[in-house]
DNA sequence: TCAAAAGTGTTCTCCCTACACCCATGG
DNA sequence: CCATGGGTGTAGGGAGAACACTTTTGA
């Protein structure tokens, strides 16, 4: 480190803000939660919750109260995955922002929105965003793309219980692709963190489907020795 | 955003660094290039290059400055990994730091070292380091082993040409793994990647070996198509 | 002459793939 | 009674793990 300018740092410092990139699962689709900006700049364009980091908290501090505050989230699994620095990227000021992904359980939401006018899109539908927000949602879907390889953090988006079509539906909405049914069900239990349970529902209609639970204890069994989910 | 807080900011901005954790390969250790601090605090400490940034200059023009005036190196591979911003990580005043991580030829870097008191140091033994960068290393290592699986950034640590015994160290120096010698090449070739070339060499002793060189047509032809390197 | 390093081949096993088949239900 | 969706089984192919064999060289 350039020792001299440490102390006596003659550059303006830049603001520094988190975003919150809120992933959510309808059944069907991937969603984003979007707040519609009330003033300027970019007044009326959807954007993702965010601010500016105060002096004595983390950027995850930042970005978990900004989630509480803007859309009544609490619980939900927040991870960091870039920090977004283009001088022009706010045409204000100079101000950075350490972008995080949020993931959680759509039917959480559901409720406080109306105040912030807080709606979910789904991925193929989602507007032009303020800033560079739709640069920052296409990092946040690869970054999320590859995190799910190496954690089992679709869990995050399912409620409790859920159906292995749920499941699966989950996992070719993020990643995009088509899996075969059988198949699918059969890695997946593959890699036990997965609780069969003995109550069952009629999803939509013909047949009765099994319900199954997110294993957490296999799961820190499994992260231990190291462990990679393949699709 | 609460964007009544956008303009009239009124806390005060944390100064903004960015580090580079550079890491290299020699062949049979993976390695780290640090650098001796030369004034308080942490005078005499080892640390990651890096500095604080300028008001033009986005996170990654800032990582390849410094790494230039620091060390010399100007074409290694640059990403950002993750941003720390613990308030208390620096003594002086708070500063959150963008952390890079860097890949270069080993041998690229011999020579304009001494001014800077730069040094590598093989992974198994480094000394205790400044401010957070103990922790910023483990983070550093961890994010590469990931990101090892989505693309052969290994090929930036090795010289344009070289033995397939020395990609498998490197791989095992990188992952911490032991790798069956037969059939380690016979994955990597299956990949497509290697280009083996007329020429050989003696590496150590014993008996010739082939050397072969990274194909970078081959890489953007896998990329289109996505693929995942597994181990 | 022997050990080490490099190149190559072989076998076994397991898992992924692609289907096929059954069952239960609601229309 | 048939289309739909859930549950399960199976044959085939391919890839990885383990290991054996050969060749070449330096000590």
């Amino acid at each position: 480190m350039n020792t001299e300018q440490s102390f006596s740092y003659r550059y303006p410092h830049p603001a520094v803000a988190t975003d919150c990139v809120i992933f959510g699962f309808d059944g069907a689709n991937l969603k984003v939660l979007l707040i519609q900006r009330g003033i300027e700049p970019f007044k009326g364009s959807w954007a993702f919750p965010g601010g500016f980091l105060r002096p004595d908290e983390t950027a995850e501090a930042c970005a978990l109260r900004e989630l509480k505050e803007e859309t009544n989230l609490s619980a939900a699994y927040v991870e960091q995955f870039y920090t977004f620095t283009d001088p022009s990227r706010d045409p204000r000021e100079r101000v950075i922002t350490i972008a995080h992904f949020a993931l959680c359980k759509i039917q959480d939401v559901q409720g406080g929105d109306d105040a912030n006018k807080a709606q979910w899109f789904s991925m193929d539908n989602i507007p032009h965003l303020a800033f560079d927000h739709d640069y920052i949602l296409r990092v946040a879907l690869s970054k999320l793309r590859e995190q799910i390889h190496f954690r089992p953090i679709g869990f995050e988006l399912l409620p409790k219980k859920f159906t292995m079509k749920e499941l699966q539906l989950l996992y070719e909405a993020i990643l995009d692709v088509r899996f075969d049914r059988a198949n699918f069900a059969k890695k997946m239990l593959h890699f036990n963190l997965l609780t069969k349970l003995d109550e069952s529902v009629w999803p939509t209609a013909k047949r009765e489907a099994h319900l199954y639970s997110f294993n957490e204890d296999s799961y820190n069994e499994l992260k231990k020795k190291g462990f990679k989910l393949e699709f």
